[in-house]
DNA sequence: TGAGTTATCGCAAATTACTTGCAACTCGCA
DNA sequence: TGCGAGTTGCAAGTAATTTGCGATAACTCA
């Protein structure tokens, strides 16, 4: 991690390194969760800091985001990120599958449109077994 | 449309018609969008009257939205919204592919998790073909 | 068709999520 | 150890959307 960040002329500090902690340690989290998170142990940390930080470990490619609701992105590890989301429109709960589940529609859009999708970054949207009863 | 808002002891305003013929007209548009194209023939029309009547045309059934990026929901006419948006993460344009494109994966994800998709309501993420050269 | 009920409107202030300016601080090369 | 540039905390600033409220007007019914 220091290595990444200093071929860029980036520094490794203490809040970064929590920041990137937390993100590993939650799986997906906001910006706000993640703040929370860094807060129990270390207080002292301004969610400002938290903000740029996944900025900047976005930009080295140790973080990525994704949108899974209305507004907020979720962060993760990027070493993580190799599922999509199954967010529920009803419960809000948010279900995992392979990224291979996608491959044949992923290809259908390379050969038809020439476009390459990547399926983590946006959520896939419906609803949960438990809440699709009879309807 | 006057009976589908009556039928729930809703009125049919002339805001709220101008509001479904601005999302008709453009196809798929931002609230400040909407407010924008109806501004240039009505132009006391208050933005929070936008954004409640979208939200109440919703409700009725009359409009739809999708996410197409980072924050602001994209508004549909509910009966245009039968294809699939392609978004490019670096030239930001906004494809379209029909939703019979991801029947294979959306059948897929309800045979094995029960999870019953929308694939309108979140865009497809990635790059088109003419972002993609070499890379 | 006129009057009353109440949904809706316009406006301004409030909220939420995120960004930015800046002075003080500190990581890391020399 | 010292210095310079990347970082931090704080406070103020934006952008997008929501909400409270009094005034207005759509629809119901006599």
């Amino acid at each position: 991690m220091r290595d990444e960040l200093r071929e860029r002329g980036l520094r490794l500090t203490p809040q970064r390194e929590l920041v990137l902690t937390a993100v590993r340690a939650l799986g997906h989290a906001t910006p706000e969760e993640i703040a929370e998170y860094i807060h129990r142990t270390h207080p002292s940390i301004n969610l400002s800091t938290v903000y740029r930080n996944l900025e900047t470990l976005e930009n080295v490619g140790l973080v990525l985001h994704s949108h899974l609701g209305h507004g907020g992105a979720t962060y993760h590890a990027a070493e993580e990120l190799n599922h999509l989301h199954l967010v529920c429109g009803k419960c809000g709960s948010i279900g995992e599958a392979p990224i291979e589940t996608a491959a044949t529609f992923v290809n259908a859009l390379a050969d038809d449109y020439g476009f390459k999708t990547d399926v983590t970054h946006f959520a896939v949207y419906g609803k949960c077994i438990n809440c699709s009863d009879g309807s």
